[in-house]
DNA sequence: CAAGGTTAGTTAACTCTATTAACAAACTTT
DNA sequence: AAAGTTTGTTAATAGAGTTAACTAACCTTG
């Protein structure tokens, strides 16, 4: 429904096109020209031509002929340029300091790097990412096809951090600076939006889905309509300085008082432990706020996949069987047959693989 | 980000530059060939080729010559054809029974008919659907582009009712009953989605915004990135049965007890205030529940724009004053400078205006 | 094993969409 | 009257897709 935007002229169409051959090829694997023309309604003569760009373009190569006894001329097969090109991720987040990897394009971590932890900010900070984003373009064998970082704080769509009080970056162009030292395409998201984007892509994906983090801070990401919920200020996700009740009056980071972050982020439930809560009742209690801001959003927006991840320790089976049953408390839509709530497979890497996901959506049209 | 869809042909690419131009004279009103061609970047020669298209179609007419001294040939005036076509909308919503108008091109409503209340279902409801219809298409006076209707429940993208408990429609194909019977496509919406295209068409609108709604239930629309949000299975609003708290225990008319719609429904309202409430108090508890809903949505999705709207007994300003406090309260989004909560100007139509959007939507191609 | 059928991919001719370049029409300014 | 502006059209061209017909390379069958 809605949306608009500006003239399509044919060569757009073209760019779509080329994307969608992408799209398939990433979806099913490799495939003839043939199936290409079968599976997007082109026909085979577009489809060659378009295919012949892409391998131009190196995003495509041929791999080889189709196996097995059938009648009529074996085909050529097709695949993305799997082994040919390379995307470099870099995860900001802070579980771990600064992480740098060196990705395939199905976003397999074949690579990794990390800075010295040294808590810098501003310039210093830059520094040391660029020096490790140095350090794996050397190491890196084949062409890369572009950067991709995961930021805390709110990113724009042109890369410019608005607002990352970690490292002190206020309405920064990260992106500018990264392109300017290395000259590759950097594409820069926040680290819960890269993490909802590698489910999306590689894991318990769909359509409509909500991403819960629990880290230093409570992080969330949304898609639906298969689309990124960015916000009208590019700060959507920010879950952590919600506040339910007049009653909460714990003081947050943030300097604000009964913020979500005080209660259910990974430093909060250390602290409860710490002063001797168990753990049983300690989950309920969190589930019961988290489920609290994220029990009207299912609902309003009619989700019914939710991934929960953050640090593996307190992200468990346990506290998300409470979450499971503090959503279905409060919300009609948690309660409904086909609704799911997972711990995602792979937390350590879902930032890094999430840049990945974004590079390719930048550079090569696909999700 | 992310999304995708089929191949674009030629053709496709030509079908949204036909919207793209009824878009712009929609927004800026009547203007030249020439001055469409600057507004969207295509040339002249195209825009003459594609004016010439739409006047074919009648969707736009030549509205006489430019006025004023200016060197040059004067230009010819093009507007959407506003006199040329009409709309039927049809509001199911329940606050009057069944209320059907004859509107133009911008959701002026032309005339209005009702029917008798006689709280009918299934194939009597239906039948009377179709007689207020009929009524409506036979006092028209012009070409009708469509007939659009706002029913509560939850409506899918083909028009399928599947579920309005009101009228016992469950699975039921309305869009097919009405397009069978009249001949002229017909366009359906669940309520809550319709007022808030009607506010982001004819209103308050921005890109990203919420709307939210008193009326027998706690309905809720939500627009981000200038899309309507229908969820992973139509059923995106359904806020009324959002429970807070273990504590809360009001017995619902669903059956569930601790759904928002027992406290702040117009009905729970009036009860409150039968029970001798005072009227300030009770706008306090109201807006804390609504709030307590709605702000974890507003800072997740990042919505700064908010409008809220129902039985304007009701929903007044003072309920609208303790909204905004019980938002910023809890939300940081609700907090920031730009942020804006707006009572609906005109409450009374937001339905059946929202049935014209719906209808210009899908026949024009315009929001 | 030659003939016939099947499937993949290409070549050639055509359609459709938008472009650039040139022009005619109708006005204002000098 | 001559020159300048702006509108809208005509004519020729470029690009993205199509259909129709072809070649290539395989399988099956009499």
């Amino acid at each position: 429904m809605l949306s608009h935007g500006s003239a399509i002229l044919p060569s757009h169409g073209r760019e779509h096109n080329l994307s969608l051959i992408l799209q398939t090829l990433s979806d099913q694997g490799e495939m003839s020209r043939a199936d290409l023309a079968r599976a997007t309604g082109l026909t085979r003569v577009t489809i060659s031509e378009l295919v012949a760009e892409l391998i131009n373009r190196s995003h495509v190569i041929e791999t080889g002929q189709q196996e097995g006894k059938r009648p009529g001329k074996p085909s050529t097969l097709l695949d993305l340029n799997r082994p040919g090109l390379r995307i470099i991720g870099v995860d900001l987040s802070g579980v771990v300091p600064f992480r740098a990897a060196i990705m395939d394009l199905d976003g397999a971590i074949l690579q990794s790097f990390s800075s010295p932890k040294r808590d810098a900010t501003r310039e210093a900070a830059v520094a040391q990412l660029l020096e490790l984003i140095d350090t794996a373009i050397r190491h890196c064998d084949a062409p890369i096809l572009g950067i991709g970082i995961g930021s805390p704080g709110v990113v724009t769509d042109k890369g410019i951090v608005i607002a990352a009080e970690k490292f002190v970056w206020r309405g920064f162009d990260l992106g500018a600076a990264v392109e300017q030292a290395t000259g590759i395409n950097t594409h820069i998201l926040n680290d819960a939006d890269c993490a909802i984007l590698s489910e999306h892509t590689f894991g318990q994906g769909s359509d409509h889905m909500v991403l819960l983090r629990l880290g230093r801070g409570v992080g969330c990401g949304v898609i639906t309509h298969n689309t990124l919920v960015r916000g009208s200020d590019f700060a959507a996700g920010e879950l952590g300085h919600v506040r339910q009740r007049a009653e909460d009056t714990a003081l947050c980071s943030c300097g604000e008082i009964g913020c979500l972050e005080a209660y259910a982020s990974v430093p909060a439930i250390w602290k409860s432990l710490a002063e001797g809560e168990e753990k049983g009742q300690l989950n309920q209690r969190v589930a019961a706020y988290l489920a609290g801001a994220v029990a009207p959003l299912l609902s309003i927006l009619d989700i019914r996949n939710v991934i929960f991840t953050g640090t593996p320790d307190i992200v468990d089976q346990p506290l998300a069987q409470a979450l499971r049953e503090a959503l279905a408390l409060r919300s009609h839509t948690a309660r409904s047959e086909n609704f799911r709530l997972s711990l995602s497979e792979d937390p350590e890497h879902l930032v890094l693989r999430g840049c990945a996901v974004n590079v390719r959506f930048h550079e090569l049209g696909i999700a």
